[in-house]
DNA sequence: CAACCTATGTAACACGTGTTAGTAAGCTGC
DNA sequence: GCAGCTTACTAACACGTGTTACATAGGTTG
């Protein structure tokens, strides 16, 4: 029972062949004859032996695995339903065309340090940093990938969403059905969000709020806003804060909630329940993703669809495509539709 | 702009010095001088080199990389909040120990051939085949594992749950009750399930209904049985079909509905809610996990609660720790806990 | 001034594979 | 009987790295 450390040499010293005899053995098995064939699978069976997947690799150039570069360590990331829908997508693309996917979260706090540590043919690369290092490391490095939740550059693959269309379609929608206080329950950035504001589709998305209130003579200062993590408790806590008033605004409490993550417009409704306000007769609550969750949810949640999956289908696709070297799918981005359900009503 | 395919050669070339002085340059800074050393990393930047990542692991022998061994393709497996949870947990892990993680679909529909095109250190394997012949195939690898909702298995650590101390309590919770037609959803093992019967842990919960049942002079005979994939939608349908009586059988409905899992109950809910059937008045439901979920599902939901996270976390760091060879856990079993809540009551 | 140490750089090895070019033996054909 | 072909196998190269053992040159010490 020798431990697995048999490389191909040995088998081929303990055979009484070549090394390259024991490579067709496996590989090429037209190549040699049938007796020294069966000689050799022989010996490699009593050493227990199995080629180096590294060393095939190596050699091959090739890793049959993409990375997705993630902005926040393993345990927080799939926390959120977003991002393990997400990854359904891509993976159904990996199914299918036979690729192991790789998570890589960021090495020491920084998603540049675990670029170098990830064996992948290429990149996925999620919630790009403010720094954009990565991109030139990536480029520097020639290895392919495609940009995801980031803000849109120049040369660089991406698939993105109408972010900004979904959030003014939904604002506009509330500020239609007569709602003036307006709770925005935000995303926080995360420690390493730069001073000059937000980025990507966080970015986008209050663009798109502020769109609408401008139709409607307002601005973002007419607006409460929370920014949490995307949690639903924290977005109980958030909503319960942002209901009881906050003195220093001494306004009256808005009339409706909205949320840039469906999660977080669970945890709205879960604290509305508890002040015992009425959703949507007294304060109405929507959402961003359109999750599974939401169809089941009571009251079923009113939310801007995005093509979650669709997306990762579409990033796995565009950056295998790109491996192979095929064809170049410089941008894309998906449409977002508004879906009233249940949890919006006009305001008393 | 050479696209990244240089080599530490082309760069000692290009710095007039040798191969090793590269390397040092970037790994030993001082074992070299600062002058040789600027000029190689300025040699480095013009040509756009970064080390092979597939070089340094070779010749390191280690990737830094946790493997996941999945059942299924991955577009499957991650619809299930379970498999979420459980990646959430391992995920910790790798994020403190600076570990990514390979998810390991089957090639092929084969787990076995999956393996050698992992570049990994160690594997969590979850759900076994029937077949063991991963066992064997990773033993003579010698790649460290752990199994996880598995059969117990001589010689391979494990981490497991008490999956039939679970079943055995929740379902003799609601024959205390008083309830005595039962319906059972279960979990389609898949196409690649032998004929002899269930395995690992679907084995284990059923075990555990039927010693409930013999508690109560009853048998799986008596139970109304159905077995379908782990959907929301497919434990509605399932739901459906039992309720409405099956005419070959031709008894009464049941009163309550034990579901194997979290998701499964949230179906059969859907379904009662839709044929206009209190839950949990007129029937009761149960699930198996105590996903996030269950605690804001209405009615909050009866379960058996297992430590997914924990069962993650564990493995990973069982995994780790024997990757490191510092110690070696054999086996490990974590407790369940029945969960009462709103979704269980007397029958009618 | 010889002996020693230190700083700097290099040649060579090891990690493990797949594949191309090339050699010896055996067979066929005329 | 020899050119020519096929078969079965091997030597050598390529993939790209880190590290150990060795060679210089220069400076320090007694």
């Amino acid at each position: 029972m020798p431990s697995g450390k048999a490389t191909s040499s040995d088998v081929a010293a303990a055979a009484g062949v070549s090394r390259s005899a024991v490579s067709f053995a496996f590989n090429n098995p037209q190549r040699i004859s049938v007796a020294t064939r069966e000689r050799i699978l022989a010996a490699a069976e009593a050493l227990g032996y199995a080629p180096s997947t590294l060393g095939r690799m190596l050699q091959a150039g090739t890793t049959n695995s993409i990375g997705v570069l993630l902005p926040q360590g393993l345990g927080r990331i799939l926390e959120n339903p977003y991002y393990s829908r997400f990854l359904m997508g891509a993976g159904q693309v990996c199914d299918q065309e036979g690729y192991t996917l790789l998570l890589t979260p960021p090495l020491q706090d920084s998603v540049l340090r675990a670029i170098p540590y990830a064996a992948v043919d290429g990149f996925v690369v999620c919630g790009l940093e403010a720094d954009r290092g990565e991109v030139a490391e990536l480029t520097r490095r020639g290895i392919p990938f495609v940009l995801i939740d980031s803000d849109r550059l120049e040369g660089a693959p991406s698939v993105e969403v109408d972010d900004r269309g979904g959030a003014r379609e939904v604002a506009r929608y509330l500020l239609e059905l007569g709602h003036r206080r307006l709770a925005v329950l935000s995303i926080d950035p995360g420690a390493e969000v730069p001073v000059r504001g937000y980025r990507g589709p966080l970015a986008r998305r209050m663009a798109g709020i502020a769109d609408a209130l401008a139709e409607f003579g307002l601005t973002m200062a007419d607006v409460r806003l929370a920014e949490v993590p995307v949690t639903r408790a924290e977005g109980y806590r958030a909503t319960i804060a942002l209901m009881s008033g906050d003195p220093m605004s001494g306004g009256e409490p808005p009339t409706a909630v909205l949320a840039l993550s469906d999660v977080l417009a669970y945890g709205a409704v879960d604290a509305l329940q508890e002040l015992a306000i009425k959703v949507p007769a007294e304060v109405s609550v929507t959402g961003f993703d359109d999750l599974a969750e939401s169809s089941w949810f009571r009251p079923r949640l009113t939310t801007v669809r995005q093509p979650i999956v669709t997306k990762g289908r579409m990033a796995a696709e565009f950056l295998i495509s790109a491996i192979r070297g095929e064809e170049q799918h410089p941008h894309h981005t998906l449409g977002t539709s508004l879906i009233v359900r249940e949890s919006t009503a006009k305001p008393a």
